[in-house]
Parts: C-alpha cells; structure tokens; sequence
DNA sequence: CCGCTGAGTTGACATACATCAACCCCGCTT
DNA sequence: AAGCGGGGTTGATGTATGTCAACTCAGCGG
C-alpha cells in the first residue's frame, strides 16, 4: 500500500518522508453502505482518506431535518473542518461500500513538524475546503435551481477527471434527495430539472448513471448571467 | 502594543512566546471607508488581525454583481481561507474608518514551528472558519428569509457580546444590500423584513442602529421548525 | 408469485421572494 | 438654498420553486 498512498496530502514528498508518512497511515479500513465514519458530537481523533467508494457528510438541526454539507470521493481527506477542535462537526456516513484510510491526526502533527513539504500540503488541503465551501455559498445565494444543479455536476465531473474517470460518464453514490439537501432544494426540483436538461439534450439520466453530452451547454447555465438579481 | 494584540490568535501564549509573537506583528494600519485590504486575485502575502472598525470581503463573479462572503469584527483573521494558495480569494474592503495589524504569514509559519500552543491557536482559527462557513451553507439552504435575518443579526450580537460590546445596542457598519447579499436575499427583502421584525416588537431599527429587545423570539424565528422544507 | 418498501417521476396548486417602480430622507456640493 | 445622489422604505405584480399527492418501477423477503 505504499505508493499512491493519499494523492492529496502525500504529494511532493521526498521519498523517504513517503516512508515516513506512510508508516502513520493505519492500515485500509472497509465499510458498508449507511455505516458512519464520524459522527457529530464524538470526539474528532484522525483525519480520513478515502481510498474507495464515496461519502456523505450531514449536520443535524434541531427541528429539521438533516442537511448534506460534503460529499466525499476517492483521494478526498475527511475531517478536515475538525481539526482544532474537539469534536466532530457532521456525521460521514459512507454512500456505498468503501474503504478509508485513517490518519491519526496527533500522529500527523507531529510528522507535520519536520517536513515542510507536509505541512505546506495540509494548508494547501485546508484552504482547498475553504474556498469550496466560499463557492458553494455563492452558490447557494441567489442562484436558480438549474445553475446549481448545473455546477454541482460540472463540480463532480471536474473531479472524477482530476481522479483519472471519465468526466462524461459517471455514476451518482447520492440520492436525489442528498443531492437536493445539498443544493438547497426539494428533491422533487431536482428530479424536474434533470428530466429537463435531458429533454434538451444536455445530458441523459437513468435512474444514477451519468452521461453529460453537452459539457459546454451545461456550463453555459452555471454561469448564465443570472435571470435572478441581475446586477 | 503590547497585550491585547491580537485576542484570537494570541491567547495561550506564555509570556515570552508572547513577545516573539509580538515581535512579527507589524505596526497597526488605517485604512478609511472603502479602502481595500486584499484585492482577488493579487498575491497572498500577510493575515490581518482587524483591530478596530469592520470590513467586507467580496468575490466578483463573471456577469453577476459582486457577493459578500464574509463580515470581519475587530479580532478576527482575515485571510484564512488564501493559507496554502497563492492569491486572494476575494476583496477585503472597509466598511468604516478601521486599523489593522499586519502578520506576514511566511513569518508567522516560522513562529508556528516552534510553538505548539501557536500551532493549536492556528489551527483552532481555522477550523473555527471552516465550520463558520458550513453553518452560513445549512443557513442559505431552503431557509426563509425571516429565519436568515434572525441568525444573522443573532450572530452579530454574539460577535459583539464576546469582544465586551453590548449585545443588545449596536451599530451595523454594513448597508442593507452588504447584508441582504450576504443572506442570498435582495435589499427590498432585508428591509422589508427588518421592517416586520421591529412591527412585532423584537427590535427596532433605525438607519443602522440596531436594537434587540427580545432576544428569546429572535432565537424562535431562526430556529423555526421551517414553515419550509419541513421534514 | 405476491406484496412491500423506498427511490424516483410527474402533475396541480400555493407562496415566498424577486422584480419593478415610486418615493423619502439625509448629507454633500455648488 | 437649491440640486443631487446614495441609501433606505414601501407597494403592486410575476415567477421560481416549494408543497401535496398520485403513480411507476425496481429490488427484496416471504
């Protein structure tokens, strides 16, 4: 298990801190689909790398019903928004089955001590998460249902390519509903507006399989300057 | 400028740490209404410690008007979320007549090295960000607006509270646009229903001075088992 | 084979909020 | 003092999207 160890936060290692780094990473870790891996209000120990499979990350609310925040995929590390703090902010629960690699966030800090190059990796993966979450709240604000959902799939094609997968095919771990949480919307609009960008030849659905036809088309809705609070 | 340099980040310091910490912190700036603290895109270089006054940061988006993503009180960090990039993520201006300290970051990584009670502090303030930015998702996503505001002013009055200003009395430095940008909404809406909010006796407004008179129905409006989106 | 359950789709209807527009008020400049 | 502009308020109207409900379909256990 040595090589491709955690693509995000391994790169740029001399080969002997690879060693290093690696002599940490506890060994692959299997879950099965609905199975936690944080949850919200444990204690926060270790950071996640998934190796395989995907994630979900949800906050629970008084009084509403849960909110997706994250979804993980392969290569993404989890548990990122805890660190300095003690416990954990959402449940991860996984989407299908999957593996992780735990990376005890103790252990990691100490490694993190000596190597520069580490260190400049996690700030990289910490500000990485900042500024998703700043574009999602851009997102979230103001924007029309068809330009959410357009770059939330723009947004998973763009990583399931920078992953080495097809970013024109691919399959959806969420449900509608997740997706819907996660937008901002009801999952019956995400049905509708997916069965619309088909009609019009964007992209085809059935049932969780992916095929965007025209990526252009669909980018040209994420930006569209919006019908909704035009400057 | 001793000792209360800088409340976020420089708590837990031993009192020679302090002063090393100290030493990096440059002499305080003043910036006047309208001046910009970071421009997007301009290389990231320093943290700033808002010492007195607030600021605004915006992220300009082809072919919509710029959105407000962030509000900074005096004793925040602004520039967490450029750690590890190399430019800006978005303008940092001020809403008002302010100073701030400068914290040139390559400086303070060294610091960090050597302190882990530094090191904790940093990484605190980051997280602290990060889950700031999760709550300000689950807010934007399928709440009304009446439940937006009520967070919002609710969260401005904790901010005052635990700096040592009133919680119940203050001035709010940004215009009714900055806030109804902020919350995804439009300034009519804002207006409308800071309008509504005074009606019904949980505060008055006047221009931009704020007054909170029952905190309680504030704290029953945000948390509203939503009229929306019920579960 | 049957019934069940959970996910997804589709339609009819309701409503919160955006849009457009008129207006006020205050501070500034001339 | 008059004129002006930016910020704020208020009203009338339109629409995107939430809500409710009926239905299909696939998978699963008995």
């Amino acid at each position: 298990m040595l090589f491709p160890a955690c693509p995000l936060l391994a790169l740029g290692l001399e080969f002997d801190a690879l060693a290093t780094f690696d002599a940490i990473l506890q060994r692959p870790r299997p879950l099965k689909r609905g199975q936690a891996l944080m949850r919200q209000g444990e204690p926060f120990e270790s950071l996640f790398v998934v190796r395989s499979g995907s994630f979900k990350q949800t906050v629970a609310e008084p009084g509403r019903r849960d909110q997706v925040t994250h979804f993980y995929l392969p290569g993404e590390v989890v548990g990122l928004d805890d660190i300095g703090e003690a416990s954990c902010f959402g449940n991860v629960v996984a989407l299908e089955s999957a593996f992780v690699c735990e990376l005890p966030f103790p252990h990691l800090e100490g490694l993190v001590e000596g190597l520069p190059a580490l260190r400049g990796e996690l700030y990289r993966c910490l500000s990485r998460e900042m500024r998703r979450d700043q574009r999602m709240l851009c997102l979230l604000s103001g924007r029309t249902a068809d330009q959410r959902l357009a770059s939330f799939l723009l947004g998973l094609s763009e990583r399931f390519r920078s992953r080495g997968c097809s970013p024109y095919r691919f399959h959806l771990s969420m449900s509608r509903s997740d997706i819907a949480s996660y937008l901002g919307l009801v999952l019956e609009t995400v049905s509708r507006t997916l069965a619309r960008f088909q009609q019009q030849g964007m992209l085809s659905v059935s049932g969780r399989e992916l095929a965007i036809h025209d990526h252009e088309a669909l980018g040209a809705v994420a930006l569209a300057s919006a019908p909704m609070m035009t400057a």
